[in-house]
DNA sequence: GCTGAATGTATACTGGGTACACAAACACAC
DNA sequence: GTGTGTTTGTGTACCCAGTATACATTCAGC
């Protein structure tokens, strides 16, 4: 049996995986070190010890070396809603995986030093907070889409659209505010009870925002 | 009397205004015609006979010769809630406020061809897109920091950060349904009633949200 | 081994944006 | 009028992300 985590046996994609961890790991030293706008590519390159082009092969943007797992959240919205429970509203099936993701300690919710130094290298670059929101919008088109399957409705429907900007805005301002949270608080607990907090009330708005409809 | 939308008596600042028109008028000929990202820099500023270092002397960025109305938007929303009646809730007051917009036919919310090609124009490129989530989360930030005054609250006040991105997403919502509600029907009636009925329903999602607060 | 597809790489280019220095136009004083 | 300091316009030179392209290398599969 192998592991799925292990380097496959293609000696071809281990080198491949292994060049593009090469260039994200030097990438991510250097973004720590002097901050996201302040590390040209060339020097990525040169630290990962590659040419420029191979840095682009692997990361058709600059940005792209910081948010490599966006694809990852967009799964866990997906699955959420993929085998809801019928007698579970959709908007609550989301808000009772927020709740699941936090006690299992996954990787978005978790407040930890290292998640704080991830937020502040975002926050100071205009660059990456524009990225930032383009992956806000690309969760919230998967979120309608998601919706909107799961009670048989339209991807297109006005009010899966509207669920989904409302619960998108929720989760961001509770991830933002936890982590303002943790900043001033340094303490994980803390932060995850503002987190939930603003994300139960954000739900409770979204089902009286959705009353009348399947969403709620 | 001097009507205070005609240029003013300085030469100095009329010659400034000129210029500036002269670009912005060169730009959104040139935008509307080929796109955003097909007209370079130096072309508009071939295009409105000036210097390409002028041109950035007046719009900082490209996209501001497309989005230089933006200001505008933040006073509307600081001004609906700086004089509210005590007895409305802010978030009502908003609410009321969007009504009163479409009423009045407010350029932001005007659903016309005009506004339909500037839709596009926005929709068609990757950088705009970028530019209008930036301004919607500036938006947010002034919503947030109205709320707050409005009840006499902390501007870092949770409550105020939930309630402002719950109202953005729904007019960011409401706004992009009325448009394509309009790129469909060609009734600007029936645009205005999506748009108004989807405000209406995220307000109804923020009061009950930020129910027991004074945002409510 | 042969062959075709991935992968890595150098070179050259496009275009937005910045730094800086300088010239012209202008308001305001005298 | 004549200076004088400031605003505005402008050219030059630069930085850097991102693209196109052509070429070399490496590997898998036959």
């Amino acid at each position: 049996m192998t592991d799925p985590t292990s380097p496959p046996a293609d000696r071809r994609t281990r080198k491949r995986l292994a060049t593009r961890q090469a260039i994200s790991l030097a990438a991510d030293r250097l973004f720590r070190a002097r901050g996201f706008e302040h590390v040209t590519v060339d020097e990525i390159a040169e630290a990962a010890d590659v040419g420029r082009m191979t840095v682009f092969n692997h990361f058709a943007r600059k940005e792209d070396m910081v948010f490599d797992r966006d694809e990852e959240g967009r799964e866990i919205l997906r699955d959420a809603l993929r085998a809801r429970d019928p007698g579970v509203s959709p908007i609550e099936t989301l808000r009772r995986r927020a709740h699941r993701l936090v006690a299992e300690q996954a990787p978005f919710v978790r407040f930890s030093d290292a998640s704080r130094a991830f937020v502040q290298t975002v926050e100071d670059s205009e660059t990456l907070k524009a990225r930032a929101r383009a992956i806000r919008d690309e969760l919230a088109q998967v979120v309608t889409s998601a919706l909107a399957e799961s009670v048989g409705r339209d991807p297109t429907d006005p009010d899966a659209h509207l669920a989904a900007g409302l619960l998108l805005a929720t989760w961001t301002v509770a991830f933002v505010q936890g982590h303002l949270t943790f900043r001033t608080m340094r303490n994980p607990e803390t932060a995850e009870a503002t987190f939930l907090a603003l994300v139960d009330k954000g739900a409770k708005g979204a089902e009286a925002a959705m009353a009348g409809t399947p969403y709620a």
